[in-house]
RNA sequence: GCUUCCGUGGCUCAGCUGGUAGAGCAACGCAUUCGUAAUGCGUAGGUCGCCGGUUCGAAUCCGGCCGGGAGCUCCA
């Protein structure tokens, strides 16, 4: 896009091409400032983009602004809409247009103006009264904005730094056609109801209490859930040559001293005192598994060792940032450390990185993946961290996987590979991780005999493929959105007999399947076959069973499954090893 | 932690500007013995998150605390 730029002078905005989303929904921003500076002359303008999904501006007010106020101002932007205002642009000297600001009252303008380079000159964008310097794009008209919704208001730290004021965001949605704005609000509601914390409480797979605020409880069919999901995790780690460990939940302080845990992440550790003696809670595995390596000496030859461990770790996460199963307090990390010498940090990289693809295509999420590299808080040599962060990228590369680096984002011992999966509905997640370590190989003086009978240091990678089980299980809940496909289903068949005349030839069915290894349940309660289908069909059960007098002389079961496939949902009467082998497929 | 909103029987919710609580579902009982998304009738269940204040009187107004939602900050 090109626009006529004449110092000082007021020019048309032109466009070469459609517009495209940001610039409309930037000028959907200025619309929602220029109605607030309407309806409250007083109120502060901060700063107001456009973002992956609508826009935001920030203000401050003179006066407590809630939710209630928001209908006030869509009545004003659509007033604004109709008015049919064109956006201009124009420029202006630095001190012209700090002028303009102080002359405004908007101490936040004039606060980003000031930090801009002198000399160059300074973009306004104007819409009938309003102006705002601003680097674009806008579209032409504020009459294009056919359809805008304001969705929230909340706090937001100026400048993202939360020392500083708290201002009040006002976000927002808007397309060109009503008809898209209805889409996308019924997006919204989708979204609401595959809610992992709405199914988990629907489907009783786990609660939080009031009493333990971030730490989850589950429930007996969240269990079955999380132990299927620990049992494949084991298969595959013990097909890849992990073996399991378990170290306990709290140490003497001085070993997280050791670590170094106790002097970069002391907040966010739950400590205490017993018998004058100093204890931590773990936050992370890490430490147990250094202790378990240097039981004994290692030789060349053993090397890799893969230690696997599921630990259950605390961290006391400031409460405005639980969610459900996602940010908890108390999760189970499905740990591994993995000892190696440095001709195999490569490969062993490579091979956890085929591990995750494989667990993560399991599930059918797509996943993207980033390096994250050296933080300002962190300790260990340049050199260590460029050769880390350079064994991380080969090993990807190495793959023919791309990539995204994230600066400065690595854990404070070492660089990491993140991996974040995309669930059904297009959000990401953070999950797997597989982090480069020089530094605790040090810090407890771990090492190895090699083959020139001298000690030699191990080199460490901690790498976790669920991440966390519980926020794992979050994803899957609402990847799924609660129709978890048999195999992890907490009850795969539901037997509902057609009266309870039947209840004992269903009690039969029911020790077949599981004898057969089948997680079946039966619902014999005195209720219509309708009434226990739709409340079979609302827990989600893969699989119903219904039985009646022809079942009964068949020795037979009738299925129906939850999912329609291929347009049929009732595949009538088969024997129980055809089902069985249904239930497993 | 910060800003803001919210907190009523197991669940989902009603209860306008203060006059000591109501529905549906679930539960329980009885009848019904039923063929692919709710059979009928009845019974029981709440000190309205907790503490304090205002008032003749508080689920309703005010303050504090606890918990939750949205977002910010943070996330080894």
């Amino acid at each position: 896009m090109k626009v006529l730029r004449k110092n000082g002078e007021i020019a048309e905005v032109r466009f070469e091409e459609p517009e495209g989303k940001k610039a409309f929904w930037h000028t959907s921003a200025h619309v929602l400032a220029q109605a607030v500076k309407r309806l409250y002359p007083e109120a502060k303008c901060a700063i107001g983009p456009a973002i992956e999904n609508g826009f935001y501006y920030d203000f401050e007010f003179d006066f407590s602004f809630s939710e209630e106020n928001l209908p006030a101002v869509e009545e004003e932007m659509r007033k604004i809409i109709k008015e049919s205002l064109s956006l201009q642009v124009y420029e202006k000297f630095k001190e012209d247009a700090l002028a303009y600001m102080r002359n405004a009252e908007e101490p936040y303008k004039v606060e980003l103006i000031e930090a801009l380079e002198d000399g160059e000159p300074i973009s306004f964008y104007k819409q009938g009264e309003y102006e705002e310097f601003c680097a674009g794009p806008h579209i032409s008209n504020v009459c294009a904005i056919k359809a805008f919704k304001l969705l929230s208001v909340a706090g937001a730290y100026w400048r993202g730094d939360e020392k500083n004021k708290m201002l009040t965001r006002i976000y927002g949605i808007s397309f060109p056609k009503s008809s898209e704005l209805e889409e996308y609000l019924h997006m919204l509601e989708e979204a609401k109801a595959r809610d992992h914390r709405k199914l988990g409480k629907e489907l009783k797979l786990f609660t939080i209490f009031d009493e333990g605020p971030g730490l989850p409880v589950f429930l007996p069919k969240g269990m079955v859930l999380k132990n299927l999901l620990i049992d494949y995790w084991r298969k595959i780690h013990k097909r890849e040559g992990y073996v399991e460990v378990s170290t306990p939940i709290m140490l003497d302080r001085s070993l997280w001293e050791t670590s170094g845990h106790w002097d970069y992440y002391r907040d966010s550790m739950y400590a205490l005192k017993v018998d004058e003696e100093d204890y931590a809670i773990k936050p992370m595995s890490c430490p147990g598994g250094m202790l378990i390596y240097n039981l004994e000496p290692r030789s060349y030859k053993e090397l890799p060792i893969r230690m696997g461990e599921l630990g259950l770790v605390h961290r006391n996460e400031k409460s405005g940032t639980l969610h459900g199963l996602m940010r908890v307090r108390s999760f189970t990390q499905d740990d591994a450390h993995i000892f190696m010498r440095e001709d195999q940090v490569i490969e062993e990289i490579q091979r956890v990185m085929r591990l995750i693809d494989e667990v993560y295509s399991k599930f059918g999420f797509p996943y993207e993946i980033e390096l994250s590299t050296r933080p300002e808080k962190s300790i260990g040599s340049d050199e260590d961290w460029e050769l880390a962060t350079k064994a991380l990228a080969s090993a990807v590369e190495g793959l023919g996987k791309s990539y995204v680096i994230n600066e400065g984002d690595g854990a404070f011992y070492g660089p990491k590979l993140d991996f974040h999966l995309r669930d059904s509905i297009g959000r990401t997640w953070q999950c797997g991780t597989i982090q480069l370590d020089f530094q605790l190989p040090q810090r407890f003086d771990i090492n190895y005999i090699g083959a020139d009978g001298e000690k030699h240091r191990p080199i460490m990678l901690h790498r976790v493929v669920f991440g966390s089980i519980e926020r794992f299980i979050g994803i899957l809940i609402e990847h799924y959105a609660g129709k978890f496909p048999s195999w992890i289903a907490p009850v795969q068949v539901m037997i509902l007999p057609v009266s309870d005349k039947f209840n004992e030839y269903a009690h039969k069915v029911l020790s077949e399947l599981e004898e057969a290894g089948i997680r079946a349940e039966l619902d014999g309660r005195n209720e219509k076959l309708g009434y226990k289908i739709r409340e079979a069909r609302m827990d989600k059960v893969p699989f119903m069973v219904i039985v009646g007098e022809n079942e009964q002389a068949h020795s037979s079961v009738s299925v129906r499954m939850r999912d329609a496939e291929e347009g049929r949902q009732d595949l009538g009467e088969m024997s129980l090893p055809e089902l069985s082998k249904l239930v497993r497929k």
